[in-house]
DNA sequence: ATATATTTTTAGATTAGTCTAAAATTTTGT
DNA sequence: ACAAAATTTTAGACTAATCTAAAAATATAT
């Protein structure tokens, strides 16, 4: 809600009767849950491992819960974990795609290396305007992926279904193509760009070494260097079909 | 502070032993304070007229003005109003630039017209990110002004002087340059789209009709038209130098 | 110059989001 | 299957930012 008297305006969180509708703090927590259901096929997210990716303790997840339940944006039983609601999961597909958007920007129009654009993007992702969302989409050419391979779910809020297989899971000898990554830290995406696998580059598993795990790659049909497993069961990828 | 735990994470305000160092709301208040103080040359600012521009009651001003003086962010006085420290206006200056900078994007990148922005940049102005700012102003190719007409104050934390007169305080048949609004509001800005003044273009003040004190003006030299005395006394121009 | 009006501050309460410590529930291991 | 371990929830407390009501200070007006 903007507050505008004469000059100057101030700006605070929305709210209807003083509460606060869906605060920063609330799109986190579903955001979290909806990325977290992802990564488990759909299962429930348990209080310890929100109070991780949240940063806090356990019992503050808890009231939390408590709170989103009531707001019926999540399905809560004690002690049995959660899942969202339609109503939780628009909430959070909303903030997931204001911030796939916004590092789309972050990277293609402000030359921001994709190891570096996260901490911003989540402070973007909390912008809250329709019309600001719709134009930077469109600015930016309605862009289907994010700079790391994240798929950006659609303004109707429809996620994209992809389907990426692990470095680590591909045959010997198969061209595939890089499309993804599975951890987003800065040291790991820095990594990558020491060795210049970027999205989209071709890659082959030559061989996994029997001393360490390692992969040996083909880079581009040109280039041959090891990573390790770490990496390799981190890199999204899929079969060329060239 | 980005708190980063494995795939995910996780925006919270900065803070130092669990202590904000400058909450969104502190922001605001040395904000609009700066805007008050600039609007009075240097006069203090009353807590009555801060309480109006935050939309809040005069004794939670009173509240935090006890704790930004705490913080040296401001000099106060019981009573005796407020004025900012050099350590407030540099937070002041930060937050106006990121406003009016993230203002020039919307409008030159995105296409919003000048009465839209108002709402989107106060939410943006908070972004917290030296970097973002450095490569949003280049990107946008370093402006001077918002789409206002307002100074953007540099990186270093200067506002730019700059000497805008009043449309109303201008002799007749002066020719003059729009330079800038007092008024942001939606309305107003609206008003003068559809007379189409628009910042740059040349004015001249042919008559004031004894009948409603309204203004007669050529616009561009080649359009005759009128506006009310309150529109002349919120258009702030420049005396042409060609 | 002093009573009245206005402005500002203080006192005490409320809400969101967090915490620690303790209680309740579920899971695990033998 | 049941005791021990782990997880989750509840209870009670704290901080930031707000509020209303009342007290204190300042300004105004005859």
């Amino acid at each position: 809600m903007l507050l505008a008297i004469g000059y100057f305006s101030y700006y605070r969180l929305s709210t209807v009767d003083n509460q606060l509708i869906t605060s920063f703090t609330e799109e986190n927590y579903l955001k979290i849950i909806y990325l977290l259901t992802e990564r488990h096929n759909g299962n429930e997210v348990s209080t310890n491992q929100l109070a991780e990716h949240t940063q806090t303790k356990a019992a503050s997840v808890s009231d939390m819960l408590r709170k989103l339940a009531e707001k019926n944006y999540i399905n809560y039983r004690k002690y049995q974990g959660v899942t969202l609601t339609e109503a939780g999961e628009q909430i959070a597909l909303g903030v997931i795609r204001k911030h796939r958007l916004w590092e789309v920007f972050l990277v293609e129009k402000l030359g921001f290396g994709w190891d570096e654009i996260h901490d911003i993007a989540e402070q973007l992702e909390h912008i809250d305007s329709k019309e600001l969302t719709k134009r930077l989409d469109d600015f930016l050419e309605n862009p289907k992926f994010d700079p790391h391979g994240d798929p950006i779910p659609d303004a109707k809020g429809k996620m994209p279904s992809v389907s990426y297989q692990k470095l680590s899971e591909i045959p010997l000898n198969q061209s595939v193509v890089m499309m993804g990554v599975s951890v987003h830290s800065p040291a790991f995406l820095q990594h990558l760009d020491k060795q210049q696998i970027t999205l989209g580059c071709d890659l082959k598993v030559l061989e996994i070494s029997d001393f360490d795990k390692s992969y040996g790659l083909l880079l581009n049909n040109k280039i041959r260097l090891f990573v390790s497993n770490e990496v390799a069961r981190n890199l999204l990828v899929q079969v060329s079909n060239a």
